[in-house]
DNA sequence: AACTAACATCGTAATAATACGATATAACGA
DNA sequence: TCGTTATATCGTATTATTACGATGTTAGTT
């Protein structure tokens, strides 16, 4: 794409936007849906689950991984996911602290 | 991109994607925030706010409108952009629908 | 050691997103 | 009407993302 001129935007913006980005495929969210049910799985479940190829999903994962929402510990001969949890709690207070910032704009709600 | 197979996953998954994407970038996070503090604000307000060509906030905002995040109305010869309110709303309870999942797993949180 | 199972990483083709100049379009005022 | 102001849209070069086969890597098994 072109280049997104990061300078131009706060470390906040910057930062949610990231975030964002990491939930911005729906494989990214049907496994993190996964594993807050789950509590933990393991690339193959995820497999198995999504219906994509192993490749792709050890893919997502790690775009996961890398913006903080999971953590993984290996576990013998494979890799054990989850959520990284006080990650999972400061995005969620980021996205509301964003969510929450809107105001009542008039008696029917016609802010323009 | 490789096409991402909608199909395979849900309609909830699919929204909660797209919704994330409009938030994926920085400059429409900051086009988010400034019409959370300013309620209303047109194109040119943005260009100078941001810094970005106006050819490229336009196609930002049409992003979020999409999204159903902004709604605009004319406004004499410029275009009033302001949160949607129910949109909005809607769209914070559906991200905690998620955010909330998280269940607590183990004395010191550690899930895997 | 040889084999297997479970992942990660590489390479790459296909496709999407970003930024912006150039060019429409539309409303208002003189 | 003509010019001005404010946006939208088009075209396009650049860069990012997605998916997956192929290949590497590592831990356990026999």
């Amino acid at each position: 794409m072109g280049v997104t001129k990061t300078d131009l935007f706060t470390k906040e913006q910057n930062e949610l936007a990231i975030l964002a980005k990491a939930f911005a495929h729906p494989a990214r969210i049907a496994i993190l849906q996964h594993l807050l049910k789950a509590n933990t799985c393991i690339n193959s479940d995820l497999v198995n689950e999504l219906g994509l190829a192993q490749a792709t999903i050890s893919q997502h994962l790690r775009e996961l991984k890398n913006a903080g929402l999971l953590q993984g510990n290996i576990e013998g001969v494979s890799m054990s996911y989850c959520i990284h949890p006080e990650n999972w709690n400061r995005v969620k207070d980021l996205f509301n602290g964003m969510f929450d910032k809107i105001q009542h704009c008039g008696p029917k709600d016609e802010c323009c």
